[in-house]
DNA sequence: CTCGTGTACATGATGCATCATATATCATGT
DNA sequence: ACATGATATATGATGCATCATGTACACGAG
């Protein structure tokens, strides 16, 4: 487990990185909170409810695609669900599943924070940058992805 | 929808930019935790104190450099100095100041930890970069954060 | 000196994240 | 039909993050 050092060039990507994302996540909340009632959590829920077509998802999908534990997602849906902005119903096809769904109140919330989020992420990051760095930040985080989701699931070699 | 407001370039880096550090983070986290006995929290509160010339930190200098409320690195460091890995001592030239500082076993648990965490670092992310790939990092986290800590601080009556 | 105000840090309460486990249902082999 | 194991979700316990507030000291004005 020898272990190069970062060299600088290294080291102020990744410092840079790491201090990135701390303040801009802390930015955007607090832009989020001072113009609608809700969470970032709430908001990522809400808008990957009212991005899809029907607006519908059964739990363990939605968990998966948002990279979050079954069990956060539960509890925070819980929650959400004692503020009437989403509802659980049973799954019609599967007696185990649940579906989430919006409220008409989660859609208001949703539809009011949207515009001012979006903006704040231009604000904030999109509209700092050039094309070119944009599109290499997309890029560096496919690369890195790949390599993760791989990571993630070595398995094949179950076998003993 | 998000592709409504961010075209589809500045979409491709905005989701790839979060789901990378939602992956990231955790890939680092479960790594660090399978060579150690460090959150990364630890690590981080470890690696400041162990970085700098005498090993000693007055608490809110701590936790402005790391971005945390002081609160956040108060409670952390009681959990800490009860595992034995930092100590608080009375700060000698202001009587309501504490200075932190790293114990023995603090030093040596973030010794330990260092090479297996960096190694893990440059596997799930430098390695996989080009050296223009990084730089393009480095600069996109300069600019933003040039622009985060002016929004931070729009206080310009406080020049003298 | 002491009064008021600001600063350094700690702490209790509350909400969120995570872990282990419970419950209900499904799927499959016998 | 039944046992067995897997899957979908919920939930209680625990630890961490955050918020409001408390305590102690510092510092300057009168």
């Amino acid at each position: 487990m020898t272990s190069r050092w970062l060299n600088n060039e290294e080291e102020r990507a990744w410092r840079g990185y790491r201090r990135l994302f701390t303040l801009l996540e802390a930015q955007l909340a607090r832009d989020l909170a001072d113009d609608s009632d809700l969470s970032m959590a709430d908001y990522t829920v809400l808008s990957n409810l009212v991005e899809t077509e029907d607006r519908r998802w059964r739990v363990t999908e939605l968990a998966e695609y948002m990279q979050w534990s079954q069990s956060r997602l539960s509890h925070q849906l819980r929650r959400m669900e004692e503020r009437g902005l989403v509802l659980r119903e049973q799954a019609p096809d599967d007696g185990r599943g649940s579906v989430v769904t919006l409220t008409r109140d989660g859609l208001h919330a949703i539809a009011a924070a949207t515009p001012g989020h979006l903006a704040a992420v231009r604000k904030h990051m999109i509209d700092l940058l050039t094309p070119d760095q944009l599109s290499t930040l997309a890029d560096i985080a496919e690369t890195v992805l790949t390599h993760l989701e791989g990571e993630a699931a070595p398995d094949a070699s179950d076998a003993r």
